[in-house]
DNA sequence: TTTTCGT
DNA sequence: GACGAAAAA
């Protein structure tokens, strides 16, 4: 998730889209309007998919999700250059104060607002009320600044030597992949995600314990030699956390999955979030339902089969007829 | 059991 | 968009 995407290239309405998307944003984080920001957000994605520019309100009117008042806002913006409401809601307090907060690792927009009704609105406020957080939020506030760096490639590179060195040293028949941009290549990534799995576990393991034996030992181990710093939460087959080999902390998650599983897991934690969907809108096209756990027929009635043996990622290419990609050649 | 948050 | 984990209710 480091780079850019794809700038106003080969979408004329770019701007239009931006601050549909910022009112969006706005109508969940501090108004709490969830269907508002579902309409702004369908009316952007309308005129995101139009090839050519909108050059009225009446006629930007025409697409779907586009109503009376957002055609207004259009018509506005293209005689002022600007809209009034967005300035607004730049300059607003609430609305800054919650952007802000949000920012925190737990803090999202319900926790915000009642903070800021709470007369809470900022870092320093949350450092001084840590009663008032949770386990999650303390951490987010400890880490605040660190969270926000970028992690070099180097760094991770040097992350995974270490982790592969003390997961095999409980059992070498662990299979370990750091996914996300990480494989894809990238320079950088936001945070660490690694995907674990053990032939003794596999969707046909009845025993829940069994994965949350093999996570807990893993994530003790990371933890006795330091490498793993706080523990946000710890469940049966995910933990999310925090670990650190130089001086900025970095969010670690890691995730056990069962053995028949793992390489839709590896496809799907690779990403992109979009090649991800341009590959599973290709799958359907093909016949076959695919998501993070398995790939399987459709029925003729619409009823997806069995899941399909796979055995590589390469495996799930094949079957839907879709041309090989490295994990490299999936950055879109 | 439901809501919140993150992925 | 679904789902795991934690917290609230």
């Amino acid at each position: 998730m480091s780079k850019r995407k794809a700038p106003s290239s080969d979408n004329p309405n770019h701007d239009f889209c931006e601050f549909l998307i910022e009112i969006g944003e706005y109508e969940r984080n501090v108004n709490r309007n969830i269907h508002k920001y579902n309409a702004y957000r369908k009316a952007a994605s309308s005129l995101a998919a139009h090839p050519t520019r909108i050059t009225s309100g009446k006629e930007a009117k025409k697409l779907e999700g586009v109503g009376q008042k957002i055609a207004e806002k259009i018509d506005e913006f293209i005689n002022t250059g600007k809209l009034r409401k967005i300035d607004k809601i730049r300059e607003d307090d609430t609305s800054n104060v919650i952007s802000l907060l949000t920012r925190v690792s737990g803090i999202g927009p319900a926790k915000a607002q009642e903070f800021f009704h709470s007369g809470i609105n900022s870092i320093e406020e949350l450092e001084k009320n840590k009663s008032k957080l949770s386990h999650h939020q303390l951490i987010g506030l400890k880490y605040f600044k660190d969270f926000e760096e970028k992690i070099p490639r180097s760094e991770i590179e040097e992350i995974e030597k270490l982790v592969r060195g003390y997961v095999s040293s409980l059992d070498n028949s662990y299979l370990i992949t750091i996914c996300g941009s990480y494989r894809r290549g990238k320079a950088e990534s936001g945070d660490i995600d690694v995907l674990i799995t053990h032939p003794s576990f596999t969707s046909s393991t009845t025993d829940k314990d069994v994965s949350t034996r093999h996570l807990k030992k893993i994530v003790a181990l990371l933890e006795k030699n330091k490498l793993i710093t706080d523990t946000i939460s710890l469940g049966g087959v995910k933990f999310m956390g925090v670990c650190r080999i130089k001086d900025i902390a970095r969010r670690l998650d890691i995730r056990i999955t069962p053995h028949d599983q793992y390489h839709c897991a590896t496809l799907y934690f690779t990403g992109s979030d979009i090649f991800n969907k341009e590959m599973r809108a290709h799958a359907l096209q093909n016949g076959f339902t695919l998501n993070e756990y398995c790939l399987r027929r459709m029925g003729s009635t619409g009823v997806p089969g069995e899941p399909l043996p796979v055995s590589s990622e390469e495996d799930i290419f094949d079957y839907i007829n879709y041309p090989y990609k490295t994990p490299t050649e999936r950055n879109l």
